[in-house]
DNA sequence: TGACTTCTTGAACGCCCTGTCAAGAAGTTG
DNA sequence: CAACTTCTTGACAGGGCGTTCAAGAAGTCA
């Protein structure tokens, strides 16, 4: 049953992507529908018949930014060794190694500021948030893992609770960033992070 | 110079610690004036001949927030053996038990959630929140370096680099526990990072 | 007491926001 | 072609927001 009528003048996806930049850097309550209308060049009506509300629309994005993440995390860090891979993926968050300073660069975690702006308050944002946040664990942990048993990471801790603590790391890492980024103090906090997993 | 004129009908210091409070577990965005007005038993009009627009109303409470926790972490950790004292702090990071409110639980830091919500938009919070990154890191800093001297502390990393990464683990459990806190995962994550830091 | 100062009250203003809707445009189908 | 379906457009409604303000209340001071 091929769908018949008027089909779309633009591409869902693509428009997705880039409304998801768009709450990415201004958040979710800052970033108006006459915003996106603007950013997007697609008009309220289209947005609403396409997306469904603004916080549908936000979560989407949400939704569309923690699975491109994930498949970023596990294809980086299905290497060994390990912990060269990981220092990559904390320094990540803030573009340590990037340092793209323009306006308008997104800020921070996505998840994470979700994690602030909406949670606890909206149930559905805390069950996306939720489930990013033991995805990042699990697949942590199994890295982690498979690196204690290759005798690369220390096993004077279990492996969840290392992933756990690095989880706490990342986002705080992400969320300080954002009132200013001294590389060099950020990047000796994450080389002491990880040379305390070294074995 | 005796102020003449009508007396406040309220009390000053009060009615912020009571705002404080309400902009802690409702955030900046999402406490209207109206919130305040209800919850502090003061009317418009008062809030802002006594505290100015709601802008410095908020940060004026942040201040306060800081104070209180300042003078909080500078006592908990003017103690022998260290890592017990960080480990009480690391375990309550955004608690003030004097601030605790009946009415909502105040979530994460307040701190924080001022970083995720009005910076690096608004300057002026900017400023308040990189001068309490700051003075945790110093306090922190200077604590750990006494704990190396004393031989409590590994000297393996410097009480810099310590303490920075340990301003991402509050940090970020405080983000994190806004999902929902697992306190067993949340309790051994932090018992790897203490003693990961043991000599 | 009367003049003066400050605080209180709550109505009102103007702005911006999300979400809706009716009419027109642009396709598909038979 | 005509009928049908879907998308697009932009004006509009309705509500909540931060902020202001004039009039009255409640003090102090000479």
């Amino acid at each position: 049953m091929a769908r018949t009528g008027r089909p779309r003048g633009f591409d869902k996806d693509q428009t997705l992507t880039r409304a998801l930049e768009l709450f990415w850097s201004r958040g979710y309550g800052s970033t108006s529908i006459q915003d996106l209308v603007d950013a997007l060049a697609v008009e309220r009506g289209s947005l609403y018949g396409t997306f469904g509300d603004k916080r549908r629309f936000y979560l989407d994005a949400v939704r569309l930014y923690w699975e491109v993440y994930e498949r970023h995390l596990i294809a980086a860090l299905d290497t060994t060794p390990l912990l060269p891979a990981l220092r990559e993926i904390l320094t990540h968050p803030a573009r340590l190694d990037e340092l793209i300073s323009d306006v308008g660069v997104p800020q921070g975690c996505l998840v994470g500021n979700t994690t602030a702006e909406l949670v606890p308050h909206d149930s559905e944002a805390t069950q996306v948030v939720t489930r990013s946040y033991r995805r990042f664990t699990e697949i942590l942990t199994d890295a982690l893992r498979r690196a204690q048993t290759a005798g690369e990471v220390t096993d004077a801790a279990r492996p969840e609770d290392q992933a756990q603590l690095l989880l706490y790391v990342v986002q705080g890492l992400s969320l300080v960033s954002r009132a200013g980024l001294d590389r060099t103090a950020a990047l000796a906090a994450i080389d002491t992070a990880i040379d305390a997993l070294r074995a």
